[in-house]
DNA sequence: GACATATACTTGCGAACTCAAATACTTCGC
DNA sequence: GCGAAGTATTTGAGTTCGCAAGTATATGTC
């Protein structure tokens, strides 16, 4: 009894992100901080102003409010982002790129790439092409 | 400063399967399962004798040797899998699916073709082919 | 046959999450 | 303006993993 063609593409979508991660979390750690870590980075690099409130930073990784608050902590403290206050709105607090988390981003990007393109090696261009088209209608 | 596109599909490969593992989890959450439970239960099912060693269970599901025993021991108690020993190796325990285990993945597996159907409502079937293709390449 | 080494699994401990409740602030209706 | 309701964040408790160390069994070497 075969299953549908969706189960098996749910299936393999979470293995495949599960070892995925492993590796790539493994390669960043040499710098010092995890994959979580870095799609913060990511995020706040690719923003206006390199400064979000953890609300967006939540929606936009998929992880809860909570979730955010222990993350952030420790970059906070090893000064690799920074805790801004919006004087609009005092509930909100804003999380900023700092100086030197921007230089560990750039450091770790390198990293990240390496281990990226090597990930996705037994793939050809023409289907990486065709994955990235997929992955932007499917979100 | 664009970002490569290996980059970009690890990233998005990465957010994507946290978003599907949370809805697909929802979803199973009302047979009382977990989606790593599920995916026991699949390989078990898809299995010869519907019984494989812990340590097969960890590598086909990219987990750790613990990681299996905490997860199988609630699943034993609530008489989903059962625990064999192999006659030819004492150190072995094999993970058999039982009669209920059958019984509850099948149901199971009703929401989970139901839920995976739904969250690739957006990709056409061509997509889901192309998307099959290099899932069974990459991995 | 005994001892070193390898393998299968379990257990202690810690990391990274989640949910529910609490806190602090804002906004809306009146 | 005042209180009710909503929003942003933190904290407490619990879950699910991984890694390192421990236990039990198997194997290979002499």
């Amino acid at each position: 009894m075969p299953h549908s063609l969706p189960t098996s593409l749910i299936l393999h979508n979470a293995l495949l992100a599960s070892r995925l991660s492993k590796r790539v979390g493994n390669h960043l750690s040499v710098h010092g901080i995890s994959l979580t870590e870095y799609l913060v980075m990511h995020h706040l690099d690719a923003s206006p102003h390199k400064a979000v409130p953890r609300s967006e930073l939540a929606e936009h990784m998929g992880m809860s409010a909570s979730g955010v608050t222990r993350l952030v902590a420790p970059m906070i403290k090893n000064h690799i982002v920074e805790k801004l206050s919006n004087p609009r709105d005092a509930r909100q607090s804003l999380v900023k790129l700092s100086d030197t988390g921007q230089q560990l981003f750039i450091d770790a990007s390198v990293s990240f790439e390496h281990i990226a393109t090597a990930s996705l090696q037994r793939l050809s261009a023409e289907q990486q092409q065709a994955l990235a088209a997929i992955y932007a209608q499917w979100m």
